[in-house]
DNA sequence: GGGTATTCTATTATTCCTCTAGGGACGGGG
DNA sequence: CCCCGTCCCTAGAGGAATAATAGAATACCC
C-alpha cells in the first residue's frame, strides 16, 4: 500500500467519473479539463483501471469510460492498487530473513500496520466519497497485530 | 501524507531505536547494519527528524541519537511527516480555486481522507510498536468527512 | 466509404524522488 | 595537540513519476 500522487489522481478521476456516470460514458478530455490532470498521463492511468477491471471503455465518438459496476461497489483500495503497484518495504524481499534467518520485528509491524491501512481504505467506496462522506462506521475491524503471522498479512496484489 | 519507502525506512529505524534507547545513545551504523539501511540515507533520514525534534543528537565517541521524549509520545506521524514533507496532491495548489474560483469536490474528499488516515497513523505510537503490537481501540475517532472545511483539513507540516 | 471522435499503444522528454558517495565539523581520549 | 568516532552537509547518479507527442485502431455519422 503505497499512497502517492499516482493514486490520488487516479481517485480523483474516478470520482469524476462516478459523479457524471450516470449519463453515458465520460471521456478523458473531460476529466482532463476539469481536473486538471494531463490527458497523456490520465491514459496511463486508466489504461491499468482497465486491466484491473475498474472501468470499461467504449471507443469511437460517443465513447468514453465507464464504471466497470456500481460505485458502491468499488473501494479506494481498488483503484489505488490498480494503478499503484504494491511496494517491498523490506530489505530481504519480503523473505523474512534479513536478520540472521529469522524475520525483523519490524517485518510483522509493517504488515500489521500496512493491513489496517488497507482496511481502512478497502471500507470506503467511490459511492461513499461521490456523497461527500467516508466511512463512519468502522467494519473495517481492528485488527490485532499479531507477530510471525508471516505472509500472511501481506498486501494482495 | 504520503507512504512510501522513506517513512517506512525511517519508521524502521525508529523502533530500532527506541528498543535500544535505554542504554545511552545509539549509533546509525548499528541501526545501518542491523536494518540493512544505508548509513548515509540514514543520515539524511535522521537530519529530518532531528531537525523536527523527533531525535536528539550527541556528537563524538560515544555518541548517537536518542529519543527527543519517550517512545509513547512519539507517534507514526510524527516520523513519516518529519521525513516525507507532506505532499499536495491537487493542482491548484491547495488554494482551492482550479475549477472556476470554486474548490473542486475532490479537494474537499482528499483533505478527508487525508486526515482520517493522518488520525489513524496519530494513534498509533512508537511504544506500541515496540510492544509488537499495533493499536486496537479506536481513540482515532472516525471523523465525519465535512465538506467545505477548506484548510482546516490540511495535514499539519 | 470518408471524416471524425475517441480509446489505445508506444516512444520520448522532463521533472521529481530515492539513495549513494564523499568530505567536513565536532568532541572525547590519549 | 593529534587521532578517531561520530554526526552533519552537499552534490550527484539512477530511476520512477509525470507529461508530451505521434500514431494506430475502432466505431459512429453522414
Amino acid at each position: 500500500m503505497r499512497l502517492t500522487t499516482k493514486g490520488r489522481f487516479a481517485v480523483t478521476a474516478m470520482v469524476d467519473l462516478a459523479t457524471r456516470g450516470g449519463r453515458g460514458p465520460v471521456t478523458l478530455a473531460g476529466i482532463s479539463e476539469r481536473q486538471k490532470i494531463s490527458l497523456s498521463y490520465l491514459e496511463q492511468l486508466f489504461g491499468k483501471l482497465r486491466k484491473n477491471n475498474v472501468v470499461a471503455s467504449v471507443r469511437g465518438p460517443g465513447g468514453g469510460y465507464c464504471l466497470a459496476r456500481p460505485a458502491s461497489k468499488i473501494s479506494i483500495v481498488d483503484i489505488i492498487i490498480a494503478v499503484d503497484e504494491p511496494l517491498d518495504a523490506t530489505n530481504c524481499g519480503a523473505q523474512g530473513n534479513c536478520c540472521d534467518g529469522k524475520p525483523c520485528l519490524t517485518h510483522d509491524l509493517w504488515f500489521g500496520l500496512n493491513e489496517k491501512i488497507h482496511e481502512y481504505l478497502a471500507g470506503v467506496n467511490l459511492q461513499q466519497l461521490v456523497d461527500g462522506q467516508a466511512k463512519n462506521n468502522s467494519d473495517a475491524a481492528p485488527v490485532t497485530m499479531t507477530k510471525s503471522t508471516g505472509k500472511s498479512a501481506h498486501v494482495p496484489a
